[in-house]
DNA sequence: GAGGTGACGGCGG
DNA sequence: GCCGCCGCCACCT
């Protein structure tokens, strides 16, 4: 049975709106975590059959630094090109504007 | 039990 | 803005 706060980190990262990112950073100060290499480790931990959508999590530069991870090294620009997020070797463009912090999640 | 590793980030130079 | 150092903490030799 995963831990709690990989859950969590799930949680946050299905509540991302389509066509925005967000940083690993992000969330673990969202989630006081205490430390971002956390939510990466998480977000690997992530089963099929959970839909994360671990392809809007970016490092706090933009990269898709978590392409690895992917069945493919591609996997992860595909899915977010089919938003409508433009990614130019391994960034984000525009990545000021599409950043979405959780924190907007509270009222 | 000890040391290294990593889908990271903040801070100083 | 880029580069390097250090802190972070669960996991894996």
């Amino acid at each position: 049975m995963p831990a709690q706060y990989i859950l969590d980190v799930h949680d946050v990262a299905r509540s991302i709106p389509r066509g925005r990112v967000t940083t690993y950073g992000a969330i673990a100060s969202f989630l006081t975590l205490g430390s971002a290499r956390m939510v990466g480790w998480a977000m690997n931990k992530c089963m099929p059959g959970e839909d994360v959508p671990a392809h809007r999590v970016l490092n706090r530069k933009g990269e898709l630094s978590g392409r690895n991870a992917f069945p493919t090294p591609t996997t992860m620009q595909e899915r977010l090109e089919e938003e409508g997020i433009s990614v130019t070797d391994d960034k984000v463009d525009n990545f000021k504007d599409l950043f979405w912090d959780p924190i907007e999640l509270l009222p």
